[in-house]
DNA sequence: GTACTTGCAAATAATTTGCAAATAT
DNA sequence: ATATTTGCAAATTATTTGCAAGTAC
């Protein structure tokens, strides 16, 4: 039961010379199938239900692996700050939903004139930009919705 | 020796219900007299220089207390993820020297047609964001200029 | 077959908590 | 005077490492 992503997952991988085990191929499935932000101890939960014999170490080395072949990201929050998500290629921010942790990626902010300006006030040589946008995914908003109807 | 921004510290700890001590003014005038980005031990560090019997948990403490308050605030990098940065009031930004991690506040980006495009494509209600930047400093471009002549 | 990968248990690191003594207001 | 705050030591939590056994290629 391998998604799309998952299958690209498992070629990276192999691609940067690591073996692809049953474990792995745990780990890669619960990124691949999940559109939420995961943190190691929720990935390692998820994983052992398709595979009970993986260990929490498993998990830790293998996000690692996953990270430094850029494969995922690490997504700060004010709060946890240790949490993973699949990363397409290229330079993308993120959108997380602060009620159910569902992230989207994006591309093409256009920071350039921010940072153009930035630049000449300040002096300094911008190198890296970090954008992460929370709000209300429209999932969560229908949910607010009939919840309030309720009440 | 308490800097301008340190009074203003201990103002807001003040009017927060919390008590001035020794221990707490030496963390105050710390982070108030740091332009960098300091975590937890760093900062209890340099208030032992000031206040010796200061403990690491007051340290732990105070900062919660601060970070409460929004004295101070969190920054996040790809890396360590737990140093804290004096906050002035509204919305602010950081830009961060990675070469000597100190931290300039800005504020006055202009991200609303970005955040007004990317709420009409994915529907999100977007609420808050958060931005950081990272660069070489003026002082580290120099010194960088002065290190190449030699070598 | 061999080098890589595994899970476990133990080590390390970071943070929090309980508590009796000290202290700011 | 009194409620808050302290440092310490112990507890908790998160992460990493050493290693012998197992496994992908």
């Amino acid at each position: 039961m391998s998604t799309l992503e998952g299958i690209e997952l498992a070629r990276q991988l192999k691609a940067g010379g690591h073996k692809l085990t049953r474990q792995r191929r745990a780990v890669l499935d619960v990124i691949a199938a999940s559109n939420a932000r995961l943190d190691p101890a929720e990935v390692y939960t998820k994983a052992k239900l398709v595979c009970p014999q993986v260990g929490l170490t498993t998990v830790y080395r293998t996000l690692e692996i996953l990270y430094v072949l850029g494969a995922v990201k690490r997504v700060h929050l004010e709060d946890g700050c240790h949490s993973y998500a699949l990363a397409s290629g290229g330079h993308r921010h993120y959108l997380i939903c602060s009620r159910c942790d569902s992230v989207i990626e994006f591309s093409g902010c256009d920071l350039s004139a921010v940072l153009d300006d930035l630049s000449d006030r300040t002096g300094f040589r911008i190198e890296n930009h970090w954008l992460q946008l929370s709000g209300i995914c429209p999932a969560c908003q229908r949910q607010m919705n009939i919840q309030s109807r309720v009440d």
